[in-house]
DNA sequence: TGTACATCAGTGAACGCGCGTTCACTGATGTAC
DNA sequence: TGTACATCAGTGAACGCGCGTTCACTGATGTAC
């Protein structure tokens, strides 16, 4: 790797750092540079503003949640045929993950730009929109898949479905802050694979 | 009411309008006193600092809430004796409530606060968590009383369960946000009810 | 192989603006005697 | 009922600090001939 992008590297893992612990405005330039171990025109070389960074961040956060969905399924596939269990498998090897990292996952960099939406420009703001809606299409497709094979109990969209991936999440990463509880999240993961599991296991339920 | 209350309450309702729409440390002090029209030191006369307008603001805001859902489950129970029926009444009546409120609803001024942890004072924070906690134990109850009646199909912790409501309405707030669809969080709303209908519906669930 | 030039990856100092906060003061209303 | 004093609900001007951003400059590396 050249000798520059090791540095920009650099100052976006020390950036996503900080503005996962306390929000992207409350990231000050200096502070970031203090922690890359570089001057701060050296930041502005590399980034020609603070929206830029922000953008940096959020397409590379995008693509590494990617991955890891990526990989994760992937890993559900191997161990099941059953497109509903690929789901469920899915779902309990996500909440394991969420639990091993500790004190929030990179999830939250979407939840922080939504909410401090002003502050950004336009392009911020699309990238942030295409993540979300990436989400809803690679949870609908498998939705759709498993919807082939076991009809639903009860009717429900299934693009509002593949979003209650996202809220639960996201929705999770918050209350998992405000109440200082970082197993929240997981133990929300798992709720949902319950709530998928009596929406699509044909019947036989009693105990 | 007195003049000074009077002025106090314009300075939060317009604070509470800002901060909703862009986060709290993107309002200025400037921004609010020019819309309350009021001086700079006239906000100071009623809040000692930024802090202070902040916990005005969530403890205001959890007595609002707090006081939205007693009437909404009230009405679910005019509506029925059954406590299953109360409680999914009252998920459809906060359903409809929520595609009402034109443009995010109070809820998110705890996701704000949340996610610009470090910028509050441990008073702030400490607010923040107690409302949280205040409406765990309140779908707790009401969950606890639905299980007498009507026994889980699937085991679930109903701490994790209450926590749910909250989980899907923050969540619900930011992704509404992200992909710029107020009525996201209305439809979540209502796939949690979903939920709770499979969990706790005896069987003959077949269509 | 040596020289000329261009690009890369920064440095250091300065700037200006907006922000939260302070402080001395004031006119209107309330209270004691 | 009138006067003295206290409190309430503000005003207006100033301050200082941190922030994002700019700009002129520089030493190291790469490329052409």
């Amino acid at each position: 790797m050249a000798r520059g992008s090791q540095t920009r590297q650099r100052i976006m893992d020390v950036a996503q750092e900080a503005v996962l612990d306390k929000g992207f405005d409350a990231t000050s330039i200096d502070e970031i540079v203090a922690n890359a171990e570089i001057t701060k025109s050296g930041f502005f070389y590399h980034f020609r503003d603070k929206n830029a960074l922000a953008r940096a961040l959020i397409e590379r956060h995008i693509e590494i949640e990617d991955a890891l969905f990526d990989d994760l399924f992937e890993r559900a596939r191997e161990l099941s045929d059953d497109p509903l269990q690929q789901l469920l498998i899915g779902l309990k090897l996500l909440a394991e993950l969420l639990s091993d990292i500790p004190g929030g996952h990179p999830g939250c960099i979407v939840a922080t730009a939504a909410y401090q939406d002003r502050l950004f420009d336009n392009e911020v703001r699309e990238a942030n929109r295409r993540a979300v809606l990436g989400w809803r299409s690679r949870f609908r497709d498998m939705l759709e898949t498993v919807q082939q094979t076991y009809p639903m109990n009860e009717q429900v969209s299934l693009d509002h479905l593949a979003d209650m991936f996202s809220v639960v999440i996201e929705g999770g990463l918050v209350m998992a802050r405000a109440v200082n509880d970082p197993r929240l999240t997981e133990q929300q993961v798992l709720l949902l694979r319950s709530y998928l599991n009596l929406l699509f296991s044909p019947a036989s339920r009693s105990n």
